[in-house]
DNA sequence: CCGGATCCAATTAGATACTG
DNA sequence: CAGTATCTAATTGGATCCGG
């Protein structure tokens, strides 16, 4: 599994790390987890709302669009890599809150660099694609 | 598409700034771009061989596991918004060439911080991973 | 109120084949 | 070799119900 790609890549390769690309490796999976549709946007409410706990309804409203399924599912998936915690109120009817830990606290800044990428340039993007399209139509 | 959330949030919500988290928003449709399986991927290897450019049978071979209709797919997706250039070596058999647009090169700094991130934590996420499963095995 | 389970619709990705 | 269309398999997401 390290450097067996066979083909031992031609003078123009760049560098094959051949770390991060494996489909096996651990960074990928995590990359996946953080590009998830709803991942980036409960760390980015979490971690405004740090350190104060969120519950499960305020989430909800956060993030408008996501279903209960999979609120429930993403908070698993963040508590389960450690980002969040979770709090059972004892009470009737329970209430449950969610914060985030340090670590995940810690991935804010990462992705509020790419949110910022994508604010500064989504017009420019924009642009691009109306071009584009244009360009598509007359054949 | 501003203020209306109908709720008028209760005084512990933070802010639900309504402009990052209305599904039709297109930075949400930008970050989901981005967040896609094989974007950054591709963007990494192309700010790597930048301004050399790239085959599309080198692409292939630097994303491991990647479909020939992906990695099709998924250009044409980032020469959409303008980020890669596409360049047809006019002969037999044709070849094709790909780079990265100013602009494709400017994400490649965004995403190398949450890269960055990814790699630094991975270790322990998975200590996290493996701890939330010995948790959960124990009833 | 929270969250898991089940069922079902919708989206997505791979394999194949065909065009330039 | 590069790219697209088509068909099909697998995954995902939403609605609903039930249990804590």
């Amino acid at each position: 599994m390290t450097g067996q790609d066979g083909t031992s890549a031609s003078p123009g390769e760049p560098g094959v790390t051949g770390d991060l690309f494996s489909p096996a490796c651990p960074t990928r999976q995590l990359l996946d987890r953080i590009g998830d549709k709803w991942t980036s946007m409960l760390v980015k409410v979490l971690a405004e709302a740090h350190p104060e706990e969120l519950g499960f309804a305020q989430l909800r409203r956060c993030a408008p669009g996501v279903s209960h399924k999979m609120l429930s599912q993403t908070l698993q998936s963040l508590r389960r890599d450690g980002l969040v915690t979770r709090r059972v109120e004892p009470a009737v009817p329970p209430r449950v809150y969610y914060a985030l830990t340090d670590l995940g606290l810690s991935l804010d800044a990462p992705l509020a660099v790419v949110r910022t990428w994508a604010e500064r340039h989504i017009a420019t993007i924009e642009r691009a694609r109306i071009a584009f399209g244009k360009e598509h139509d007359r054949g």
